[in-house]
RNA sequence: GGGCGGGUAGCUCAGUUGGGAGAGCAUCGGCCUUACAAGCCGAGGGUCACAGGUUCAAGCCCUGUUCCGCCCACCA
């Protein structure tokens, strides 16, 4: 036994661990910083710091892994460049509940100590992330880490913002911005999600001041409107038409409130009245703002109600509510309550209900950046892969909306502004200030509030990357070549950073944008811990190994079609990846030397066939990688290794392996072995890195790494590894042959071990020496004892047949043939043909078609039409004489 | 309210300019054939959601209907 024999089965817990090591002390990940190479960079989506891989990070780093092994063996220096996300909410969310756990409030522990304490955090659980990205066999350079917090990115974060203020795109405000009284925080629009809720609208009578009457209004927030300072009615609303009273009497509060005319107000809706509260509705606060209404705050920063709330101060927002309901129920004004669904704004961390509310904040001006953004993508400077997302992208863009960045949180990059506690001068400064440009005052007091998450990470494709300073780095891999995420932080992330690259680098960010699926379980539904749904990553690469669900999650990752998990689709790549082991297995056990390339002429039918599949295979990977089809690419793998190399091209070489008598085939056969092993190890490596390796380092002449290996279509060409549609042809027929007599054998209910004979009839002389030439190989997998070859003569009558374009098989069976089956055998395949035919004699009697259709396709409808005829009179005789048998 | 995706074999899904309906799993039959029983050989199984239309030809293009899922939206 040699010394590069493989173990009977593939254990991956042997192999992955040692050589994601190997790669990664031999520096393979490494990007060169400047190279005469093309240069190809992703930078990878941040993953929360203190995060826990889940199903959509296993996908997203698989995908983006293929690519850069991909492009590596295609000979690109490809930088992969990774790092975590600081994820102000979220990450501040979760020390909060571990200080809750010891019964601490963050504001008990202060600014300072609390900050502290996240960074702690950050130490513990940081590395986690990240050695789970390992274990999916990440080739990241992991030497140029980065996080949305170091020194670099926070300077990165502090220029742009800087800069922004500058030019007035950023700018301070009192707006209407949505509150998350759980956070304390201030939102964005996005981080808003809105879900469809029951709820109830409340019909509410307000007493006209001066006459008799009232208007009613319509209300999901009775709460609310111990904030209205006005009512408001459509100029145009003929039920007001004659309407004298100027204002209304709110109710609960006895305060007189004007009666407005806005043409916002909907006159289908309810009565036509519109009760106005601009400090809680972003519509009221619209029309508030037009008609100089005062805003008059009446629920806090916790969600309570203000003094301004009158009676009701101190109550919680939604015990308010009802407070209100029955006080207006007390004094008859409560009309009536009707059943609503409405959507409710929830915060996407807490999901707490969101409060609209008044309050001053930093917003990025939106337009000018967006307008960039979307001139990008329409002239295609940068691709969305699919092209469907195209349309929401520039949805999103057209219809947006100033975006809030400043949060009340503690965890996240403090807003570099400063006021002076003297003159009140604000001063926005890259670095702190020493004292006031206007009044020299040496008392700063720092803005409290800290970005949106989002900011820094929508510089993360150059601020990675060394930017303000004008870095090699960015110079060889900005802009990068793509970037590879899901749907879902298109608007977050994406399309933010498009804004941000091209008004910072002048360029856009990445090249393309592959969107990809999201993952959700075998119900389809989205994965989530309250549903109890997760299929942890790491558990299904303990069981199957990270191949294997690599290899599944390629597999599956069909465009514009989220993803279904389930750990028994694993299980059955797993057992590809096995066949390759075994594949391999059994090759080491003949090729056990550096055999040296033959000569294309002296090579066998087999030989050939498998170099030129090799070759399409190749071909169909590169096309479909260079589109992002990576299951047609996981595909085409699959069935090259499994139905090609291993049912056909092993199985056919094994009598020339096991001939000693015929050194020079043996040897020439075990040369292209060697290469379409070594070569299609080199296709698979991207998708199964681990076992690929593996292998490589027990196969003869191959060196170092495999992933130090080249793509051979990007090589010089060789004509062994060229299409060769001649051999495929002859090695068609062979096939075709040999599964026309395993067919038999096994609608026969013939046992293998039973030898059988054969005798081939073709007219063509061209068929009659391939079957001669390939005798032995026939036999051997058809197991036939003898087979002939002939032109058509004298057929033997006990016999079962198979028909096919060039030849007929006959298969004597005197004394077992079984007239019974072999008559319903060729019944069934005549119905077939019969039917067929019917459907080709239609067209072909169509004179339309005749004219209409391209030559090309009548032709090829002739040509069947007439194959299939000569099949059906050839099965048609058969029948007839095994009939005449029974 | 607007937009998007989907409905193809029992299950999960492919199907790239319209021209022979596919794969994996599952099922059935036969095999321990010296790499692999995590395997080998063979078989059965589909009104491509429904209804129209365009076309010589439709799973694919157009219109409508229906069911499922998702995204966006300031109608109280």
């Amino acid at each position: 036994m040699s010394n590069n024999m493989l173990d009977k089965g593939y254990d991956p817990r042997n192999v992955e661990n040692k050589w994601y090591s190997y790669w990664e002390s031999e520096g393979l990940f490494a990007a060169r910083e400047t190279s005469d190479d093309a240069c190809y960079a992703i930078v990878i989506p941040p993953p929360n710091v203190t995060g826990v891989l889940h199903m959509g990070h296993a996908l997203n780093i698989t995908l983006q892994d293929i690519l850069c092994r991909y492009r590596r063996l295609r000979g690109d220096n490809v930088l992969w460049m990774p790092g975590t996300d600081h994820a102000g909410i979220a990450t501040q969310n979760v020390v909060e509940r571990k200080l809750a756990e010891e019964n601490v409030t963050r504001h008990q522990l202060g600014r300072e100590k609390f900050i502290e304490r996240v960074w702690q955090w950050r130490e513990e659980s940081g590395g986690a992330i990240i050695n789970q990205l390992k274990r999916l066999g990440a080739s990241c350079d992991w030497d140029r880490e980065r996080f949305t917090m170091d020194e670099g990115l926070s300077r990165a974060v502090r220029k742009v913002f800087v800069q922004l203020h500058q030019e007035g795109l950023i700018f301070q405000g009192n707006y209407i911005i949505n509150w998350c009284p759980r956070c304390r925080t201030a939102l964005s629009d996005l981080e808003v999600e809105h879900e469809e809720l029951d709820g109830h609208l409340y019909h509410i009578r307000y007493p006209l001041v001066g006459e008799t009457g009232a208007i009613t209004v319509a209300t999901t927030r009775p709460e609310t409107m111990l904030g209205d300072t006005a009512v408001a009615i459509h100029p145009e609303d003929e039920r007001y038409a004659d309407l004298k009273a100027t204002s209304v009497l709110l109710p609960l509060m006895n305060r007189e409130i004007p009666i407005i005319r806005d043409e916002y107000v909907d006159m289908s809706f309810g009565t036509g009245g519109l009760k106005v509260t601009p400090a809680h509705d972003p519509n009221d606060f619209e029309i508030g703002r037009r008609h100089n209404l005062p805003e008059i705050k009446v629920i806090d920063d916790d969600g309570r109600m203000t003094p301004e709330a009158g009676s009701f101060q101190g109550l919680d927002r939604f015990e308010c509510r009802k407070t209100v309901v029955e006080a207006l129920k007390k004094k008859g004004l409560l009309e009536k309550i009707e059943d609503h669904k409405h959507g409710v704004g929830h915060c996407y961390r807490c999901k707490s209900v969101v409060e609209p509310n008044l309050s001053k904040q930093w917003f990025v001006k939106a337009k000018p950046l967006a307008e960039k953004a979307l001139a990008a993508v329409e002239n295609g400077k940068t691709r969305i892969i699919p092209d469907t997302w195209k349309n929401t992208y520039f949805e999103w863009l057209n219809n947006i909306r100033d975006w809030c960045i400043s949060r009340q949180i503690w965890w996240g990059h403090q807003i570099p502004a400063w006021t002076c506690s003297d003159c009140g001068e604000l001063v926005v400064a890259i670095e702190t200030p020493e004292k006031c440009p206007k009044c020299g005052g040496g008392d700063l007091v720092q803005e409290t509030d800290v970005l949106d998450t989002w900011f820094s990470s929508a510089l993360w494709p150059f601020s990675t990357m060394g930017w303000p300073d004008e870095t090699p780095l960015l110079k060889s891999f900005y802009p990068t070549g793509a970037l590879v995420t899901a749907f879902d932080i298109l608007f977050f992330w994406v399309a933010r950073m498009m804004m941000m690259g091209l008004h910072f680098m002048e360029d856009v960010p990445f090249r393309d944008v592959y969107i990809h699926a999201l993952v959700r379980d075998e119900n389809g539904q989205k994965m989530s811990k309250s549903k109890g749904n997760v299929i942890d990553p790491l558990h299904t690469i303990d069981q199957f190994g990270t191949d294997a669900f690599r290899f599944t999650l390629a597999a599956f990752a069909a465009q514009g079609r989220d993803i279904k998990m389930s750990e028994q689709r694993v299980e059955g790549y797993r057992h590809f990846i096995n066949k390759l082991w075994n594949a391999a297995r059994f090759s080491f056990m003949h090729l056990t030397e550096t055999m040296p390339a033959p000569d294309k002429e002296s090579l066998s039918l087999p030989d050939r066939w498998i170099l030129s599949r090799l070759r399409l295979a190749a071909e169909n990977l590169r096309d479909a990688l260079d589109q992002y089809r990576f299951n047609d690419a996981a595909s085409t793998l699959y069935r090259f290794v499994w139905h090609e190399f291993c049912d056909w091209y092993l199985e056919v070489i094994k009598p020339t392996l096991y001939n000693e008598e015929d050194p020079d085939s043996r040897r020439s056969t075990l040369a292209v072995l060697g290469i379409v092993l070594k070569e299609t190890l080199v296709l698979l490596h991207p998708f199964i890195p681990f076992v690929t390796e593996e292998i490589w380092h027990k196969l003869p002449g191959a060196e170092g790494s495999i992933m130090q290996a080249r793509f051979f279509l990007d090589g010089a060409p060789d004509p062994l590894l060229e299409r060769d549609e001649t051999s495929e042809a002859e090695m068609d027929l062979i096939m075709n042959l040999i599964t026309g007599v395993r067919n038999i054998r096994g609608e026969m209910n013939l046992a293998p071990s039973l030898a059988l004979q054969a005798i081939i009839h073709s007219p063509e002389e061209s068929v009659r020496k391939s079957v001669q030439a390939y005798e032995d190989l026939i036999k051997n997998l058809g197991r036939l004892d003898t087979l002939t070859v002939s032109e058509p003569g004298a057929r033997p009558n006990a016999a079962a047949t198979a028909v096919m374009p060039g030849a007929t098989v006959y298969v004597p069976l005197e004394g077992i043939l079984d007239v019974e089956k072999e008559t319903a055998r060729l019944d069934k395949e005549l119905n077939k043909i019969d039917t067929e035919l019917v459907k080709l004699s239609k067209k072909l009697n169509n004179e339309d078609y005749i004219n209409k259709a391209p030559a090309q396709v009548v032709e090829k409808t002739k040509g069947k039409y007439a194959q299939l005829t000569e099949k059906q009179q050839k099965l048609q005789a058969h029948l007839e004489r095994v009939k005449a048998l029974g």
